[in-house]
RNA sequence: CUGCGCGUGGGGAAGCUUGGCAUCCCGCGACGCUUGGGACGUCGAGAUCGCUGGUUCGAAUCCAGCCGCGCAGACCA
């Protein structure tokens, strides 16, 4: 710790509230929404400067510092090695992948004074894999670990919530290069672990979620979610059995039917349903539930029509879609397009008579029988429609999971909830060693392609997901080993010699017990005093008061809220080992 | 980008419909008093009412354009 800085008003120059410029607010600012955007701002940790653009503050600065170093030495710990690529990046870099097109509106582009293509880095596996290219020859430099804490910079369609979603973000992101999968494995896992750490040192309550690659392209990825109404992603999970995954890729037991279909080889017969589109339209006239319908969804992969079909009750994951299509762009067809390809509009589609266009199925219609299908002609429906025998169509998994849905295998209740995601690794492959021709030779001599893995954590995101699990009507309540500080002392009237002699050698005890301790010295009212203290969210607090002339403080904990009177020798270590626990 | 909402001293709000001296609470400075959960009193500082243009004798208020911010939709740490 510097100890720069003149005395002011006599005093040694420790940490000393009066000094620090800690901008509390005593209302929420009326932009913010969520509970950690308002209460960063409350407590004065940041302050915005544009749309998803923060300026972080001393107490912000602290906390991210905090973070960063447990990141560090977890990350230094399986081995990682630290670098710092820039976040000004060439053009020809991303063309080299590919991800120049792929990353779209989403890059930040600019030029250079001669005209030439820049973008500010998003992520850095194509300027890893140039590393990596330019100096790894032999099977004999594998493997590797690299990482950096470093700011990104994505110009998000919607930067919102504060600083869970922003354009400029530190992000912790490793590289792993291997010979071959299971030195990838090995990788993987590590980090997996690693991050455990991480977060559980952190202080955080998360899941570690099975995941969907998205653009980072590769096999395997799990992301690690907090829960939070703040999130936008949806975690499915079952306390009992543990399973969790991403709802995009989750996968459960539907609640059955509500009726059982009619039995026997009826045939399709058509009926007039004027002006019932929706499911729950032709529900409602039919007098059956939605269960007995079939969904018909057209989406467009790559140009071309498919046909989606589901249960009335059930809707489509288009991620499941996705890779069951294997298309890259996918989206609902447009209103022409369905007119064209099945002569009728939403709402009285169906699968009988259509031939050219290629049928997925949930595989929650496998083996029902004559249910209600539209017609492929505005304003009729079909009864008695069965799969397999009056249309045919390929079965997959293709729905998404909803309340009420039970774990697949045991049947044991699923919760979803809404989360804010934190970490992901991915199992990379081969996308960027191919694309950028990362080789080594191998121990016969013969050159083959590294495979890769990328490894992410959003700095700021833990600090936001901390602030969002643990807040109270009081403010924010920190755990202690990423807190701006740990202990606030706090003088009730510090004017009084008794009492700022207590608090100045109370300050200097946690200082020698490691104790990242401020001394609230200002000349201020202990209302006031506590109101920041606990709005800022420093874990342990000491009172000094009026039990001093006993000998006695009072340490009081930030979250539980709970006090107890300790002898001001003993206060430091008293605390010292809470936080160690 | 589309839809909705909002821009008034540092923070929070009124005023706008129906043009006529810039209003309240908090905060800030000085002094006094006070000191265990955002005290009190006196005095004081601080605002081109988002910007530009228009209407008008006169615009925070009406009209037009622009900018910014937030929320809901397609992306992701």
């Amino acid at each position: 710790m510097l100890e720069l800085g003149l005395p002011r008003k006599g005093l040694p120059f420790f940490m000393r509230w009066s000094h620090l410029f800690i901008p509390t607010l005593r209302e929420n600012p009326a932009e913010a929404e969520v509970i950690s955007h308002q209460l960063l701002l409350r407590a004065g940790y940041v302050r915005q400067l544009s749309a998803g653009i923060y300026n972080y503050l001393f107490l912000a600065q602290r906390s991210l510092n905090k973070i960063q170093q447990i990141i560090r030495e977890e990350m230094d710990a399986i081995g990682g090695q630290e670098m710092l690529l820039p976040a000004l990046h060439p053009a020809e870099l991303w063309q080299e992948s590919g991800r120049w097109d792929v990353m779209g509106d989403n890059m930040f582009r600019l030029k250079d004074r001669f005209g030439r293509p820049l973008c500010l880095g998003m992520t850095h596996e194509e300027n890893m894999t140039f590393v990596a290219r330019g100096e790894l020859r032999s099977y004999k430099q594998l493997p590797q670990i690299w990482y950096q804490i470093q700011t990104k910079f994505r110009d998000e369609p919607r930067p919102k919530s504060g600083l869970l979603r922003v354009r400029q973000f530190i992000m912790k992101d490793s590289y792993s290069f291997d010979l071959a999968k299971p030195g990838l494995d090995a990788a993987y896992d590590k980090h997996y672990e690693a991050y455990r750490r991480i977060f559980d040192r952190c202080g955080l309550k998360y899941v570690a979620v099975e995941a969907h690659s998205g653009s980072m392209g590769g096999s395997q990825s799990h992301e690690f979610m907090v829960a939070t109404s703040a999130g936008e992603d949806f975690v499915v999970s079952c306390p009992s059995t543990g399973y969790a995954a991403n709802l995009e890729k989750a996968v459960s037991r539907s609640v059955p039917p509500s009726i059982p279909d009619p039995e026997g080889d009826l045939a399709p017969e058509k009926f007039h349903t004027p002006n019932r589109k929706t499911i729950a339209e032709v529900a409602e006239f039919t007098g059956l539930p939605e269960t007995s319908q079939m969904k018909s969804l057209v989406m467009t992969v790559d140009g071309t029509p498919v046909l989606a079909l589901l249960r009335g009750d059930h809707s489509l994951s288009e991620t499941k879609f996705a890779d069951v299509t294997g298309g890259k762009e996918i989206r609902p067809a447009h209103p022409e397009e369905i007119r064209q390809h099945f002569g009728a509009d939403a709402g009285s589609l169906g699968p009988v008579g259509i031939k050219k266009i290629r049928i997925l199925a949930d595989v929650a219609l496998q083996g029902r029988r004559n249910m209600i299908a539209g017609a492929n002609e505005n304003d009729y429906h079909l009864k008695n429609v069965t799969p397999g025998e009056d249309f045919q169509a390929e079965f997959f998994d293709l729905r998404q999971v909803a309340e009420g849905d039970t774990e697949i295998n045991t049947g044991a209740p699923l919760e979803i909830h809404k989360s804010v995601e934190i970490g992901h690794i991915f199992k990379l492959g081969y996308k960027y060693s191919e694309s950028m021709g990362l080789k080594v030779t191998n121990e016969s001599g013969e050159e083959v392609t590294v495979i890769m893995g990328s490894y992410g954590i959003g700095v700021e995101r833990i600090l936001c997901a901390a602030i969002e699990l643990y807040a109270d009507k009081d403010g924010i309540s920190m755990p202690p080993s990423i807190a701006p500080f740990q202990v606030v002392i706090t003088p009730v009237n510090y004017v009084d010699a008794n009492q700022k002699r207590a608090a100045d050698d109370l300050l200097a005890a946690c200082k020698a017990g490691g104790l990242d301790a401020v001394l609230d010295d200002r000349d201020e009212r202990p209302g006031v005093k506590f109101k920041d203290a606990d709005l800022v969210g420093i874990p342990y607090r000491i009172t000094i008061g009026k039990k001093l002339a006993q000998g006695m403080v009072e340490v009081v904990e930030r979250r539980t809220k709970q006090s107890a009177d300790v002898p001001v020798g003993e206060a430091a270590q008293y605390i010292q080992q809470r936080v160690r626990a």
